[in-house]
DNA sequence: ATGAAAGCGCTAACAT
DNA sequence: ATGTTAGCGCTTTCAT
């Protein structure tokens, strides 16, 4: 291993073949000024000498970073994971690199991340927020900085900001109609806090298709919580000490419904044979595995490729109007989902 | 939207504090050489500007990044998307940023992301290879740039550079003695390239345990390909159309047992019912439910934090040794895991 | 076609 | 305690 070692610079090239600096930078952009001759002497000593641009001289220099922040809450949640992936892939097919930083649902956390992203001059921000961000004039700054800004699912109340979510209130609006032609009248919703747009939504839909449905709602039936396994296990447990079990729940994200199952097993309930669940969100890790829970499928790799698309949008043209996509989930109902997958 | 919106610089604040530039560079630092007053009313000043410096000049000047790359094969995969979420919460407690590049199985792609890692100048760089790697021209080059580098679980065939990663061979080892145990004789393994050493050690693992049981081992029943689902699919197929069924197949990793899931749902075969299937990983994300595999447990959060924490001691003392740490895994038998957690 | 000079925003070394 | 100078490695005018 070579202590000493100092990465070679365009000087370094330049003194050995007798040109400037510029030359070789010149040339090593294949920048017209330049005779095919020397571009090709320069690009094969630079080769040779394993030249490696300083990419923060360049930056500095070119005054952007061709990198684009992204904040989301949690990476070990197949929801993000699949969605994180497919912002990769997206962003590596156009030439941009992705600095990713990670809430862990903290909004103190969030903030610092934000601010260091804008300290490493990001030339825009894809966000996530967390289950308990409420104060926005974090992303009033980001967009006063004139950075564009585009919230991927989770979006804090907040208008005139670029967005790529998927129909919540469908979403969970078709989950509560198979309950009800399926026969069931004891339905149960546990939910994420509605400060922000999915766990409003989704509980917006719920309400709307019960009373369409004429559906009595009861109270001790409406949970609201965070969006984790430890959320849908307490708000289990207190539905519970009510005495009073329904026959369905829709649970608002996987997490939720997995905290619910641990929470009637414990009370020897069985899912779905006591209680059928229903969740938005999909294991696809597990597709091919029957499962115990219906869900209620989100387009990941979509919602991450359109939120990179239309950041490189705002950043190739700053003046656009900001743009909301929405797009659309699909109800899969239990293992009928491994039988059609493996069969397809 | 503030179109011409510059981001506020050191010179900027020193102007309106009559003062020069290092002043508030100092001061902002909290140097001992400035006075605490204006220390205090240079923060006030940046603060209430909004003051941001920026990193690539920081970085440029500083030449130092605080930046360490990682390059992984996957994401949205469990063990991967955990190890990542461990090794960003590590990296955050240690003030370190994290550069993560997602290589997507593909060798090439992998040595890109390296190059342009270096290129960011990192202060070291993580690796979990792909599972196609066999040149290892480029990590030779990483250390010879004086950049510390640390592997991460999957290791290519080089010696010489730190490394966490699990006692694969002891994993694998269990797996067939509890199936021997069990009374299992037809006994099969779908394992990964024998190229790096998860997949070579899970192989002689699985081998060494059949030796010393004395039990025979069936050439059709052995396969070598890939790591992910196809190949579990491929790898069962292979072994079905040889018109001999085993009782037991270990396979080498979780997405590998979902192929295998699949394909023998097509030929009618259950699972665990018609053959038992052990594979390394485990699916935490399902830690409540039950499971149809049993899995040879890998410490995710450890092998990430234990990286990052090697990471750092060899960036603080280059002259350091390398160093291999080998975590230790454990055999969860099918449900009895979900019971066990449920219950505790 | 090539190069000299200036500057990106910051920090470190050396005055004062 | 504060300021001056120089330089990090690159790119962008503007000459030649």
């Amino acid at each position: 291993m070579n202590k000493k070692y100092r990465p070679i610079k365009l000087e370094d090239l330049a003194k050995k073949l007798k040109v400037s600096k510029v030359t070789i930078s010149k040339a090593l952009r294949d920048h017209p000024d330049i005779s095919a001759a020397t571009t090709a002497k320069v690009k094969e000593l630079a080769d040779k000498l394993g030249y490696m641009p300083n990419v923060m001289a360049k930056n500095l220099s070119a005054r952007k970073s061709n990198n684009i922040g992204l904040v989301v809450p949690k990476i070990a949640h197949f929801f993000f994971a699949s969605v994180i992936e497919s912002i990769y892939n997206t962003a590596f097919e156009n030439n941009y690199e992705i600095v990713l930083t990670v809430s862990q649902e903290k909004s103190e956390r969030e903030r610092k991340h934000i601010l260091s992203l804008l300290s490493m001059r990001v030339d825009g921000l894809l966000v996530s927020v967390t289950q308990e961000t409420k104060d926005i004039s974090i992303f009033e700054r980001v967009t006063h900085s004139g950075v564009p800004l585009v919230f991927i699912d989770r979006v804090p109340a907040m208008s005139g900001i670029s967005s790529v979510t998927v129909n919540d209130i469908e979403g969970a609006y078709s989950a509560i109609d198979y309950a009800v032609k399926k026969g069931y009248t004891k339905i149960a919703h546990i939910g994420g806090f509605r400060n922000i747009n999915i766990g409003r939504a989704r509980y917006e839909g719920f309400i709307k298709a019960m009373r369409l449905n004429r559906i009595p709602i009861n109270n001790n039936w409406v949970i609201e919580g965070g969006f984790g396994e430890e959320d849908g296990y307490n708000g289990f447990k207190k539905i519970y000490e009510k005495k009073n079990i329904p026959e369905y729940i829709f649970a608002a994200t996987y997490p939720i419904a997995l905290g619910i199952y641990a929470a009637a097993n414990e009370y020897g309930l069985s899912i779905p044979e006591d209680i059928e669940v229903t969740c938005f969100g999909k294991n696809t890790f597990n597709r091919f595995t029957p499962t115990i829970f219906n869900f209620i499928d989100q387009p990941t790799q979509e919602l991450g490729s359109e939120a990179v698309k239309l950041m490189i949008e705002q950043i190739n043209n700053p003046e656009a109007r900001p743009k909301n996509i929405i797009l659309n989930t699909e109800l899969i109902i239990g293992n009928s989902n491994a039988k059609k997958e493996v069969a397809g």
